[in-house]
DNA sequence: TAATTAATTAAACGTATGTAGAATATCGGT
DNA sequence: ACCGATATTCTACATACGTTTAATTAATTA
């Protein structure tokens, strides 16, 4: 009973080659990931935005969270590798690099990623709401993608400001990090807020208020006494 | 067939008296919600730590939706009327109010909370990760407790900042939110990327470390070109 | 060209989910 | 002492979930 080799709609058996089914199904995950949570996007449901059986996902990620891993590890280690290639760049100048620099060679390949294209701002999206999604796997993640290329920052930083304390420094990369994730996640409060009348669409004028914003920051002086009672805990840890 | 009155365990029907239900169920929701999220959270979950039944859940907050509502209210509601009280206290006096007293009265109602035991801890990083949520029930939520002060704060430092453009004040809040919730949210990112050096559990450190950067960010200059195309599409529409 | 491997669907398993209905017991008012 | 309103549990429904197994077909290798 050997039905002829049905060249209609979908069925089962290896397919006659041609698309790339594992692309598409990251495209999927992740545009629902990142406009529902982790929890919030089932497996099914992406497979059936991509036209796919259920059982696929799990034939090529093993899991849902392996799927999710797959997502976030695509374009998030080329964000990095890009900011890496960038602080090289500024390290083996003449003369070193100014603060702004370092901010900026922080930020741009997130915001270029979110400029360049309905896939990448939703990547953005996604990474932006990393920190909500289940522990174990966000804790990883954040840990094995950024880590290595924000400590290289701090270092460059503690070196552009010799006379800043590096404990200030660390604090204010984390207020970097949070002002700019805020952005990246794309809430649109900025129109509620300002009721209609200001715009922050043009990611060019927005990254350059940011860096305004954040290199005064990162400048300003600490009204920390260094040697009252405020930080004794944390030095005497050193 | 009637039972005796039965005092054992759980049994159906009206409890004699006592105990306030309605709420214990938030504050087991505000733990769970906050821990997993919304979606991560089951309507089971929070019945089964609170000891108590499922149906009452849907009794008491009509669904999951109503309960999430109601526990985001219960202290969100809370916080915005202490930043109220204290922007009024400062601009019913003299002198006029400086940008660090105005910031710091918009965040010490938030880490004052925070700070306050395990229920403002966990409603903190549950509002933090507001954003994160099914939108529609986001958006009405920030609009319905947030919006009101925080206009009346952007109004507050366009008088202290005569000379900074509104729209630059505009942006800079919204990079102050970013930066607050970011630490709200307890993400104990400072741990691991200053390789456990600093320690980021001194609320008032941090809050003072917070100021430093945030007066420092919203006083700086701006490097835009009023005049220029950069602009010019938000200027026309006011 | 035969045998093996890879990629896909179909179907189902067991469990978890939000919500609703019915039963029951106590409270407050009369 | 009674009665309606209120607060609670029990039970169940219908659906949704992540994962697994078996069947099926094309590609690759020998």
């Amino acid at each position: 009973m050997k039905k002829p080799p049905s060249r209609s709609a979908r069925s089962p058996g290896r397919p006659a080659a041609g698309k790339d089914i594992v692309g598409l199904i990251l495209d999927v995950g992740e545009q629902l990931f990142a406009a529902r949570g982790y929890s919030g996007t089932s497996v099914r449901d992406i497979a059936t935005h991509a036209g796919v059986n259920q059982a696929l996902i799990g034939y090529h990620f093993g899991s849902k969270t392996g799927l999710f891993e797959a997502v976030f590890k695509r374009r998030g280690l080329a964000i990095v590798r890009r900011r890496l290639e960038l602080i090289d760049a500024l390290e083996a100048r003449r003369p070193p690099p100014t603060v702004r620099e370092l901010v900026e060679a922080y930020l741009v390949p997130q915001f270029d990623m979110k400029r360049s294209g309905p896939a990448g701002l939703a990547f953005c999206r996604l990474q932006a709401r990393l920190h909500n999604e289940p522990e174990e796997m966000a804790f990883r993640l954040r840990r094995e993608v950024y880590d290595e290329s924000t400590k290289r920052y701090i270092a460059a930083l503690e070196r552009t400001l010799p006379n800043t304390d590096p404990e200030d420094i660390s604090f204010r990369m984390m207020f970097l990090i949070g002002t700019y994730l805020y952005m990246l996640a794309d809430v649109d409060r900025m129109d509620e807020l300002s009721d209609h009348r200001f715009d922050a669409s043009d990611l060019d004028q927005l990254v350059t208020r940011m860096l305004d914003f954040l290199v005064g920051g990162l400048q300003a002086a600490s009204s920390l006494n260094r040697k009252g009672a405020g930080t004794a805990r944390a030095r005497a840890r050193r």
